[in-house]
DNA sequence: TATGAATGAGTTTTCATTCAT
DNA sequence: AATGAATGAAAACTCATTCAT
């Protein structure tokens, strides 16, 4: 009789360990064997579970871009919906919550997102969600600044953040969430005055802080 | 006598059949037999020549960061020095350089990154470049501001650099030059709008534009 | 569950192959292929089991030592230790054992001997073994004549005994048991007739026999 | 122009070089590559004078062999005919002659001992030394004893001097000449007095000394 | 005569996957 | 549900040999 409610155990397990060996080993060198040893179990469950080695992978990459864009949901939920300033701070914070920036979690993501290159599955997941970072910021930008320039800005801010990342990788100690969301902050308080300058039509910028 | 000048051209004539193969299929599918048949010579050659796959590996990895500088360098040359604001336009337009930003380039740029994650050797050549560009950048900053402010800036300017161009690696088209320099410049333009205002001791920004 | 006690079925049938190979084609030509071949198992499985070439060839070694010890081992058991020539002719006929001197085991065995000049591993193994039956051959012949005499003489036997295989290697036939004890039996004889003349408080030796 | 005189140089150099690489690195290890490198020329080279590996190797052994029972023919031809005793320690000494018993010579001897075994052309060779040694011993020991005691003892001391040996390849420091013979000359001395006593008719022993 | 570039066969090893238990 | 024995394909690498120069 097989016990029941295993796949809700055995999957997040699985998951979990193939991180911890990206983690340790690279991609490259995380092989199935290596990721049951971690998990503590054989390495013919994984095809029990996954379907193969390739569905642990796409599953394990979901589960990083969920956690990252969990943190940036949890944030928003905070904020309220008429602050368009607070809302793009609290997606970059989101961005560089406390248990993202880890180098553990930066490489894996670093790892994926290589991989994602030669995966269609993968790939579009990865473009979904860099092109979901962009839309939510031009959504709240917009509010700020004309159309175009809320788009323009998106981007900006979009691959300062991936940037810190990426060069964060580089970096033994991680990410200092702070400093991270300080060079972002700046960046926007920069875009805000100008955008008021300009065109004063979009003055609730100055009234919400 | 055997054929003289060989390694001249075979070497080069691997390190591009690698690049051309991890455009392919990537790094994890990049196999000695793949890049021997792409260059149209034999698989032991590469022992040969670089001692194995991994002396292979570092050769082209050291050979995309140098095409990458040697862009930058090229363009720095053209700017005088007393120019600061040029000088940056020029490193930032250097790494946008037009045969930099195909998708090949990018993808194998991306896909030594992540690798260089578990690779010492590879991991030094990394930050060397990365931390490269950054005192370059701040360098020329310092005259238009103060060196604290200036290596904010650097900081950010480099995140921008290198989020276009992960970003960019999600773009089948890959990386438009001009709308990334244009990023870049707008940053760059309120950061020293700002620093005008802030301390009127840097005015050399408004005379030399 | 999978088969259980695999191992050690497999394990002795693998040592076994690798023997049989060797006495084929020699060590050098003992290829993984050529023995997996000759267990009837894939190649895969010596990594599975051994960890290696390395790995089978050194417990092969060890079991060539093994078994030419236990010969020895056994025929010791059977004569009372105050009967010190009874005892060094069981040492004696033990390394001539009937399963010890066909072509096969003297093969293996020289061939290991050579090898493991240049493996620390497998060199440690073979001077232990060395050194064991020098010191089982003093022991005994302490009993006999004069400490220091008795060293003298045990390094005689085990020289003769070493000489007696090595040449028997180049036997087809291999090494005649009878002849190589009788060539020792009488060399030993001699001394002990020497050691008996030369100081009567040896006088053991003619009682016992 | 071909240079004249370049076997005579170039055989002996890359014997010389052959040897030195197998007591570097032992048979297995003894590429062509490595061979020729430590020579100082190209591995090419080798198949131009010796047709391939096989054709080095074989010439190698000869060489060392031919070592071997020079030192023992420049003994003997100091010693009288007439003098048995002396020819057979001859014999023996040459066997253990100071440039024989280094480390390096006796790797190589024992490697080729070994490795003959599968190799027709090197066994032939290897047994016909092991038998020319076995017929000088018997020629000189008949005529200090019985034809058949002869050829006993003549397999003994044989024994014991390839048993030295065999053994001294497990001591880095090589092999003792003087311990080596003095261990044979004892076991003569008892086989002489011996033969004395059984028939009177060999007397020629004590005269002689 | 001599080189060393180049090859291709063969080696060990890794690894995802299958499967009997 | 879970194991781990077993496989076979593919990987990197080694190496004797060939050959144009």
């Amino acid at each position: 009789m097989p016990k029941v409610g295993m796949p809700a155990i055995r999957r997040p397990q699985l998951v979990e360990a193939t991180m911890a060996v990206i983690d340790d080993v690279g991609l490259a060198g995380a092989s199935v064997s290596l990721i049951s040893k971690k998990a503590g179990v054989s390495a013919g469950i994984i095809n029990h579970y996954f379907g193969g080695k390739h569905g642990l992978m796409e599953e394990t990459m979901r589960s990083v871009l969920r956690q990252l864009s969990s943190g940036v949901q949890q944030r928003l939920r905070l904020v309220d919906r008429s602050d368009p300033k607070g809302r793009i701070l609290a997606i970059v914070e989101g961005n560089f919550d406390g248990n993202q920036v880890n180098s553990k979690v930066t490489k894996t993501w670093l790892a994926f997102w290589a991989h994602a290159m030669h995966e269609p599955a993968l790939f579009r997941l990865q473009r979904v969600n860099a092109q979901r970072l962009l839309s939510h910021l031009t959504l709240e930008l917009k509010m700020l600044m004309p159309a175009e320039r809320a788009a323009f800005v998106a981007q900006g801010i979009a691959a300062m953040i991936d940037g810190i990342w990426l060069r964060g990788a580089l970096n033994p100690d991680g990410i200092a969430p702070k400093s991270a969301v300080a060079a972002i902050e700046d960046y926007l308080e920069l875009q805000l005055q100008h955008a008021s300058n300009a065109s004063p039509s979009y003055p609730d910028q100055q009234g919400k802080n």
